[in-house]
DNA sequence: AATGAATGAGCGTTCATTCAT
DNA sequence: TATGAATGAACGCTCATTCAT
């Protein structure tokens, strides 16, 4: 999922927001190729092209871009969720979102920035919270789905699918993400998720 | 998953593996308890009680020792899985299987320890073989399990079933884990993962 | 030879490149006095007075550090060839450079780094560089004074004529050096080399 | 020139000199072919494939085994000088030696030895003490057959001119030895010394 | 807003040396 | 003789951070 630039409106951008995003995309990719823990103001820095002291002008220590980046990558992965519950019968929505999101697994960023996070987050508290954040909202996209879906659920019922489900998509990351060995999978991992799970919300039986 | 000392003939330790296990030991705990980012040989020498030269007689270098550490912890994932085909019906074991990994899930070492693993392995190629070799070796005992649930699946079936079941539960680790957020409901996923990888089994549809 | 401060202009030193000379004077002293095999960074901060993080934010490299102080000791004595070149008839200018050259063995610095120069240039590629082009430069000086002395002589000559007299000159540094068993010889070799030299050029039979 | 054990009389070594040259021969590789500031006691117990513990039986210091090595080296060195005078008149044995010792400093293991015994003997005192004597004695070949081919001049004339012969022949090393830049005009420096040292011998004026 | 300079701590690693066995 | 174990210091280097300009 593509991280995009907010604040399309006007084209008028404050200069130093502007640079904000620089520095943030030159700490994104680096993660991405080089994992937290080669990760370093001064190669963000360079990568970004301006100096570490002015770096550490828009952000004033490294836990506080990091976060700042997490955030920023986060919101991308939110706003496409949003995008998705648009089209067909709320089942047709629910096949749609694990395809989507299973095939989403196997780009490089994807692969490789949510073990970062999940790593990230058992360390520390700031990104812990934010990553709670984002999977609260991507779960809340599937709740609506699924009471949709199956009526006779309750919301409790519901936000227990909604976390099996979503944990069970994102454990396939390490599998048949970018260059795992399973990558060639996909294709029916996602038939195998579509089914299970829509067979677990039509006739489950839930915990109450 | 409790890391268990190898060589339990004879009571008779060489002491040089004797201090390689206390080092590994050490290391793993800080492992655990700060990150792969926060580790550092002088951080291990000094948990481990030794000086930094020491260590680095039985490590030459952090690689090797990062490697040791990993493939000792695995080894002991590994013991435990063989363990478990011990008794009861096929299906029985099935569900057991199910319900020990994912309680499992809640420790805090396997909660921390999986995705500091993960991580890794992105960005180390020591540690995607021995990972890989360890989810190859657990898959197989889904394997064998689930051709004695319903023979008529081909090799390929069940081996796809096996990878779909386990990615799944290794999913749940960043949300059921150690002090996450939804921990209570460990009980409930168990119950609700038994009965849809058990419907999959007997009576999904796998691709061929 | 006295290594010289450049940028005479105005008196108007860019601080960093101020601080760049203190850096390389004392890693030249501290060569001078102790020898490359004992020459660290720390040594050098230290000898210059300031933290060697600092050191490595104006030479990122040991390798860096050296190759830049060697090639501004290297300049200074380049700089004194050029003005060796300017009274009296080719043969009188003959005659003081040999002379000059020989008695500057005697000093210190020249002594002790030389040895160290021709060492490190069998190990390490950027130095063989920097020292071959400064002797190209000096025997230049000599071919050109030795083709106005026997005009007879084709430019290959000249040119091995210039390769042995330096050669043998440089040999000498071990023998009458500072503090070497010899040094009070030097009088006496500087005649030697001179006549020598002299009726090679004059009279000698040189290889076409 | 090879370095050779010492011995050869009836074959009947005791262990430990053996094993000592053993070790000596591996330091000298390495010196070689890594320099005396690569040169670590690991490495030589590692090349000589015993344990370090061992080697510092042999030799309890590095500065111990350094000079045993230099001294075993410049012995063969001085074996080699005595086999010299043998043959021919002294003006066929002074124009042998200058060319045997010019040629010799073409190999690999004499263009790095020296300039590493040069630095060294900068710095450590027992390394000056054994070079000198080693000078000594190789000078003292050259006293001979100086004063045969001319009995006119003095003891002092003598040792004169054999200090400016060798040293003038080292000088060569840093120019025209194994794989520098002159290595091709060797013999046309042999030519040119050959004469410019014989004519010094027979009609210079030797400072008395 | 941006740079350059500086610090001090820490990193992985290598080293000569010591000592018990 | 020979090894294995251990130490403590030093190495070159990177780091997050601070601060004056």
């Amino acid at each position: 999922m593509k991280v995009r630039k907010k604040g399309s409106k006007r084209g008028s951008y404050k200069k130093g927001e502007d640079r904000k995003d620089t520095i943030l995309d030159a700490a994104y990719n680096l993660l991405i190729n080089s994992g937290y823990y080669n990760l370093s103001l001064r190669k963000i820095a360079d990568s970004a092209g301006i100096s570490i002291g002015n770096l550490q002008y828009y952000f004033p220590s490294k836990d506080m871009l990091v976060e700042a980046m997490l955030d920023r990558v986060i919101q991308g992965y939110l706003d496409s969720f949003i995008e998705i519950r648009r089209h067909g019968t709320p089942q047709e929505q629910f096949l749609a979102i694990i395809e989507e999101v299973i095939t989403d697994l196997g780009t490089k960023h994807t692969t490789v920035f949510f073990p970062e996070l999940w790593s990230l987050s058992n360390h520390q508290k700031g990104v812990t919270k934010a990553m709670d954040a984002m999977y609260d909202r991507y779960r809340q996209v599937l709740v609506d789905i699924i009471c949709d879906m199956n009526p006779a659920l309750s919301a409790d019922q519901a936000r227990r699918l909604a976390l099996f489900i979503s944990s069970s998509i994102e454990g396939h990351t390490v599998f048949i993400g970018y260059r795992k060995p399973w990558n060639k999978e996909t294709g029916n991992l996602v038939k195998m998720a579509q089914q299970s799970f829509l067979w677990l919300v039509m006739e489950g039986e839930i915990p109450a």
